[in-house]
RNA sequence: UCCCCGAUGGUGUAAUGGUAACACACCGGUUUUUGGUGCCGUUAUUCCAGGUUCGAGUCCUGGUCGGGGAACCA
């Protein structure tokens, strides 16, 4: 595995949260010869978000710190709801977050025939049976928490009749719904999930892989653990709604007697202000309130990605919030800041303007122009330097200038005296305001001898503003994104389509950035100087007009 | 009503019977040709009640609160 999970300050020893802990006592204990080998078991019905990223920086992470590796397993035992598609989105989103299932790539799929024989198994040392109610009529005699259930009167079938029944569901005999094979186990069992629970239904559907080979399918329960088990996994790592499926989980793998694979929940990821539900994203796509899984504001991996975020933050992320039982719902800002704190290293910095006005250098000789050197990127010498045209007319920041100030503005206003970035010095010397009193240009003189990187003006100036040559400036369209969600806890009340944030995309048309952008790469992740990040929308943007999403602003530490 | 899991600063995560710590956030200072970054510092934490112990966040008992648990979903 070719990644790196270590963080901004990845010499530092993290504790060792409470998988690593029992992994390590397993190793001791010479448990599973040693081996650790994990897997990824997501099933093909919807795009992976944010949430999965945990759980693939776990399974994949942990695996790899151990020397072990992980298999890729699409759990595919329901055809109705499961494509090709997902498949290799999913496989493609994580391979971009920089795994690789060198374990292997499965599909419960590949076990049906294994799955059959397992059940066949069950059936032979009575341990299963065929049962012809309907799902009402079963779920009638389930119980209920704290009161037993009723045994079926199919329960004490014989073994013979079970098979002949078993093999006449496989071979397309019954209608769908008619009949069920389930484990025989416990109608008064406290967990409900032991109420002889489920294992075969009839499903008259195409499956993206095995076609119209089955007419029966296996259950989760019946499917999961024992792929577990053929696969040889050591961990099986999985989040918390599935604590009360180990028991049945272990009871199969007791009774099939096949390799004993342990289960281990952990709480899978909660984000403020942000959905993790497959089937409400689903909808934010089907309502066109978002246009597509990839949306920007989307916290699919795919969205993360068109909106800029690289894999090596979203692994810092999952390495930040770290791993145990507990029910958590991590701050937005956490991502926000394992975003920056990669970007910060690796992004080059440019200049562009979001909300443009005029900006007159009065005493700089009209038709002259010059070409200035400034650094590529400030935290990395060696991404070396680049030339920026600077001359007479500059598109600067409206918010960058104000008439009535106190003495925290460090920017431009009458009086004022501010740094171009790696220009010159301006001096205020007037400004022009239209009927409605909006600046639509700001006049300056600059100071010749105050050069960056030559400057023997002795004038101090508080504030350094960017700037881009009208001249030379090349225009786009930028668009910036708010939460999606004005409610921290979308899901908690009510309908999460009521608290949708109506700011969550800006789009922004004018923008004027310096004119190295017009060969920005789609991938590359740039910070606008005194702004933010923002990368090329891979959708929208075309050579003749370039489209940038934000990815995350700069903090910003200006009280005004 | 029954079963399972959990509870440590604002948010997360450690401390495995022996000084409650780390990160993010916040606030303040400092550096800075990005009000970014870096550096320094401040504030703030063991759900409750009993018990065991020289000593309890940790062990025991009881409670409270939160999450999960009935699908021909995974």
């Amino acid at each position: 595995m070719s990644i790196k999970s270590e963080t901004t300050d990845g010499t530092k020893e993290r504790p060792l949260n409470f998988i690593e802990q029992k992994i390590e006592a397993d190793i001791a204990s010479g448990k599973h010869g040693g081996r650790v080998h994990t897997r990824f078991p997501p099933e093909p019905n919807g795009h992976l978000h944010i949430g999965h990223a945990k759980a693939i920086c776990v399974s994949f992470g942990l695996a790899h710190k151990y020397g072990g590796v992980t298999n890729l397993r699409f759990d595919d035992t329901n055809p109705e709801k499961e494509s090709t598609e997902y498949v290799d989105a999913i496989r493609r989103d994580v391979s971009w977050l920089g795994f690789t299932w060198e374990g292997g790539e499965f599909y419960t799929s590949d076990y049906f025939d294994q799955l059959y024989g397992f059940a066949c198994q069950l059936i032979q040392s009575g341990k299963a049976y065929v049962d012809d109610q309907s799902s009402e009529e079963m779920a009638a005699q389930k119980g209920a928490p704290g009161r037993p259930g009723k045994n079926s009167p199919h329960r004490s079938r014989s073994p013979e009749e079970n098979l002949e029944l078993f093999k006449k569901m496989k071979a397309g005999e019954f209608q769908e719904g008619t009949r069920v094979l389930r484990a025989k186990i416990d109608m008064a069992h406290d967990n409900m999930l032991m109420r002889d629970p489920l294992i075969y239904r009839i499903k008259y559907a195409s499956h993206h892989r095995t076609g119209d080979d089955w007419v029966i399918y296996p259950m989760y329960d019946f499917a999961h653990g024992q792929s577990d088990s053929i696969e040889k996994i050591t961990h099986s790592l999985c989040s918390l709604e599935f604590e009360n499926h180990r028991p049945l989980y272990d009871w199969f793998i007791e009774a099939l007697n096949i390799y004993p694979t342990e289960q281990t929940e952990f709480a899978r990821l909660n984000l403020s202000y942000t959905l993790m539900s497959k089937r409400k994203l689903l909808k934010l796509v089907e309502e066109g309130v978002v246009d597509g899984w990839d949306d920007p504001r989307m916290p699919t991996i795919s969205g993360l990605r068109r909106r800029g975020y690289t894999p090596q933050s979203i692994r810092t992320f999952a390495d930040r919030i770290g791993v145990a039982k507990r029910n958590n719902e991590i701050d937005v800002s956490l991502l926000e800041w394992a975003l920056r704190d990669d970007l910060n290293r690796i992004a080059p910095r440019v200049m562009g303007v979001l909300n443009p006005i005029k900006l007159v250098v009065l005493n700089y000789p009209e038709g002259q122009k010059e070409q200035l050197v400034t650094q590529n990127n400030p935290e990395d010498p060696s991404a070396g330097s680049r030339e920026l045209p600077f001359g007479r007319e500059l598109w600067m920041e409206a918010d960058d200038f104000k008439v009535d100030v106190n003495k925290k503005w460090f920017r431009l206003a009458p009086g004022r005296v501010v740094r171009l970035k790696s220009a010159y010095i301006v001096e205020y010397v007037n400004h022009i305001e239209d009927d409605s009193g909006k600046v639509t240009e700001v006049h300056v003189n600059y100071v010749k001898n105050s050069k960056s990187g030559q400057d023997v003006s002795g004038i101090k100036a508080k504030g350094t503003l960017h700037w881009v040559s009208c001249a030379d400036a090349v225009d786009a369209e930028v668009r910036l994104y708010d939460r999606l969600f004005s409610e921290s806890a979308p899901e908690a009340k009510g309908d999460f389509m009521d608290c949708l944030n109506p700011g969550s995309l800006e789009i922004k048309t004018g923008c004027k950035l310096e004119p190295s952008l017009s060969a920005a790469k789609i991938g590359t992740v740039y910070q606008f100087t005194r702004l933010g990040y923002f990368t090329v929308d891979p959708k929208y943007s075309e050579p003749s007009g370039l489209v940038f999403n934000r990815a995350v602003t700069l903090k910003d530490g200006w009280k005004g």
